[in-house]
DNA sequence: GCGCTCCATTGGAGCGCTCCATACACTACG
DNA sequence: CGTAGTGTATGGAGCGCTCCAATGGAGCGC
């Protein structure tokens, strides 16, 4: 592991290598792009000083010269959410094969180019953004890159394409499934944001349909405790009910803390049902029936957005919905017989 | 949201804001660095420009130019394991201050710049090189770029710093909170790498130290289902075990569902202390008892170590092994009364 | 053997910046 | 009044690449 440092202090550059293999620098560069017009001979000569030098090619200047950058950016809320994994697999799955590179950032980008990861991402030239975080205000001005919005948001800048799995659908899916088990009195908790106001509306809409009453609880966020407290309230206003739909699984966690503090089993008392089918639901010790939005699917559908926003800039901004499913698990069954012992 | 784009087709560059503003480009690269001994006046024409021409300075070039680009690399695994999260904060808390901008890859990375998010690094030009992930093999050449390790590895590169939780330590702490509370046939579930590897020979030596017999079970993973299937090996050859010390929180979840199968209630039946202090551990539902590993703190230090190194780049590598926290939670208690009911 | 095409290979220009040495306008002081 | 000093502003060179037009040699038909 010797540092073969050359001496010479600073990185080795195309003409180091060129010179090193007996080539130009003009050769280095199209064997760096694996052109196929090189001999074979002259490839593996370049090849060699490259790994002789400890070359490598330096991205700034690449995509200075090239005039492309060959990458895609993807701005998250935080990391700590990770329904954007799925979404990163989908968007590599096409990328890759269009040798697109993505990177990630969330809000606290810092630095000096702009606190806004979309600022950042600008400055790196990157050749579309993914937005897969809640927006705030205006849309900024995203001098003609391809965006993609990734998720129901409160505001779809109207230039951008926007995919995301059909909120409306997965609430009434859920709704439907503890419904179509039998239970009567069913309970929403509702977080923060255009994503908890789609989910809720539709279960309120799906109740409706059903001659239900819709009781909803809220403490205004999105988190675990959110969940317990809105799932307290939840259970004050309505101790009769057997059933409760959150706005996602991390909610719904906390309102399993509320549920065993009052001696409630699930799913015996009452039946639970999430959103996101995060890692957590699908863990065999919670075992939560869920809702899957698809994200690698949504990412998929995002990253062909792009590159075909690339293709044409001026084509119609898309919509897609893609429907969810209901992800079955231990914490729905039909309700308690009887309102016996 | 009119998008000014100058007709002129491409975006602007210093040269435009320039034109605009009235000045020569260098003043505009002044500005844009805001340098001191930039008049009032034209500073605010520059600014002016700037934000009339929508224009973005594009990092490619500048850090061509610059020759530095103020950006450090982490590398991570996976970003399904949260605790780089922490690492990050506790990262950018120190290098907001020197103006750096951190950045983060995951193994796949992919891109055409090389598959490993280290090659990316290297090409990017990054001022170090945070790596929050097992390494295979031999470190690779990192052409003079400051390293530093952060976590327990297998193989730390020796011209790298050095960063972790002191895991033997952390061990130590779970393990004697379960003997401290009165249990005496204590399991501990191991998982893969040298993490791992570290905390179960602590668990084995503290045992020792006790006078009590190790019991140690692992399926080869770290994941839920390994904790699973590990936690009932444990079971099925020490059926009278009341303490289980899990090699992570995740696999302790999966330890929990084992237990609730063989209708084993926590703590009352069985005590169980994870490792992380993860977000999960920390839920009012789970409440698991959990070592804290200090993430943020070894962020704080490894963006220190990448500092110093810059400025000295032959001073000896530092080993630093920050003290873990034992988190008391609800899942452990003094073992029940006696052999009785 | 001449002109021709076809191909691998080449040098030069330039991407958008930063850095440096220099120029310019003032003020300060002997 | 001349010279140094101070605070601003400037053009030119060059960072490490990619792109392009051009070069030179091999192969071919007549």
């Amino acid at each position: 592991m010797t540092d073969a440092r050359p001496a010479d202090a600073s990185r080795p550059t195309i003409y180091d290598v060129a010179q090193r293999a007996g080539v130009s620098k003009s050769l280095v560069s199209l064997v760096l792009r694996n052109a196929p017009a090189v001999s074979e001979k002259r490839r593996r000569a370049v090849l060699a000083a490259i790994s002789e030098l400890g070359y490598r090619p330096s991205s700034a200047a690449s995509s200075l010269a090239g005039n492309r950058t060959r990458s895609i950016g993807v701005a998250i809320d935080d990391f700590e959410n990770l329904w954007f994994v799925d979404l990163l697999r989908g968007m590599r799955q096409v990328l890759d094969e269009s040798g697109h590179n993505v990177s990630v950032a969330d809000r606290q980008l810092n630095a000096h180019l702009g606190r806004d990861p979309v600022d950042a991402f600008l400055s790196m030239r990157v050749e579309g953004i993914v937005l897969a975080m809640e927006t705030s205000g205006p849309a900024p001005p995203f001098g003609g890159v391809p965006v993609v919005v990734a998720g129901a948001r409160e505001v779809v800048p109207d230039h951008a394409d926007y995919v995301a799995n059909d909120d409306a659908e997965g609430a009434r899916l859920a709704t439907q499934h503890l419904i179509g088990l039998g239970h009567r009195t069913i309970g929403h908790l509702t977080g923060a944001g255009g994503v908890s106001r789609l989910r809720r509306t539709s279960y309120e809409a799906t109740m409706a349909d059903a001659g239900l009453s819709p009781v909803v609880a809220g403490s205004g966020g999105t988190t675990e405790e959110d969940g317990y407290v809105a799932a307290g309230a939840l259970l004050e206003t309505c101790p009769d009910l057997t059933g409760i739909f959150a706005a996602n699984d991390v909610m719904l966690l906390g309102a399993l803390a509320a549920l065993r503090e009052r001696r409630l089993s699930v799913p015996d008392d009452v039946s639970v049902v999430g959103y996101d089918n995060s890692p957590l639901a699908a863990s065999r010790f919670l075992a939560l029936t869920t809702v899957d939005q698809r994200s690698a699917d949504v990412g998929v559908h995002a990253a062909r957005a792009i590159l075909a926003r690339h293709r044409d800039p001026d084509r119609e901004p898309s919509r897609v919905l893609l429907s969810p499913t209901l992800v079955r698990r231990a914490s729905t069954s039909t309700p308690r017989a009887a309102p016996g012992a």
